[in-house]
DNA sequence: CATCTAATGCTACAATGTTGCATCAAATAA
DNA sequence: TTATTTGATGCAACATTGTAGCATTAGATG
């Protein structure tokens, strides 16, 4: 097995999700799922876009929103909210992988969280299905919390 | 004192609230926030325009939009980010009380839950500070439970 | 290679939110 | 009460994010 094979693996993956999921093996999507699994946080629409002109991957906006949907739609990615108007998307892990979001209200950065202690979920009213929980923490991050001392503006 | 004052108190409150963040007493300002604390569950900027024009008060929307932008940044309300793209707006309350939010994934329907068990937040990394946890449970409302058996869109 | 159809790339459009600027009206003073 | 000041409003134009329709391309298969 050759060493150093993380983007060849990832490829292979990419591949072989996209076909376990009856779809076609295309560019785009390849690059995409590569794109969400190299990332260490969740990636906005504007910023796969951005990776996949980097790998030379010629697309168009229209095309990368109908990729993430139906990777989200196979349950392969999933949808987080931002803090701004802007889905982000990221590798959906095992259900069980339980990990939380810090968003930076100031420079809108968001940062996956692991470790995150088992939150124990409010009681729903009868009759209502839970699918997954989602932790957003709010706060500054590192570089801007020394900046300003204001409020941040969310 | 006249009696069922609810909507007085709320206007009273709504007037000092506003006049103790040093903002003008505008009608669209008081509707809003009184909009806010009436409602159960956190409004969209579209249900907050539908109240106010039920109370026959006109406005553009922009108004509404720099009125809620106000509102958020002196710290007497908050946006929270919905399962679709637009904002949701509800009156913050003490930082103690903690609250959650469930997102039905069929109908779009936000609703608070109270009495969240205190959850441990997962450990920031150095230099980040923390301001609030956003706690958002997803799934199926009673009413959209029973309907389909599908797998939610998101 | 030929065929079938999922996926793509246009174009046009919808929804949500923002900016600039002239006008209005809430607060304050006269 | 009226005059003054300036924050808030209303309008028009624009920006961003996401969708729909449809002709074309290209992945899978025989």
């Amino acid at each position: 097995m050759p060493h150093h094979a993380p983007a060849a693996t990832a490829i292979a993956s990419a591949r072989d999700l996209i076909a376990a999921h009856g779809g076609r093996v295309t560019r785009t999507r390849v690059a995409v799922i590569e794109a969400l699994q190299t990332s260490s946080h969740p990636l906005s629409h504007d910023e796969i876009g951005a990776a996949l002109a980097a790998d030379g991957i010629a697309h168009d906006r229209v095309t990368l929103y109908r990729a993430l949907d139906w990777l989200v739609e196979q349950g392969i990615a999933q949808r987080i909210a931002g803090g701004e108007r802007a889905w982000r998307f990221e590798i959906r892990r095992g259900d069980e992988h339980r990990h939380a979001h810090f968003h930076c209200d100031r420079c809108g950065q968001i940062l996956c969280l692991e470790d995150v202690p088992a939150a124990a979920s409010p009681a729903l009213p009868a009759g209502f299905e839970l699918d997954r929980a989602e932790l957003v923490l709010h706060g500054a991050c590192a570089d801007c919390g020394r900046a300003g001392l204001k409020r941040p503006a969310q």
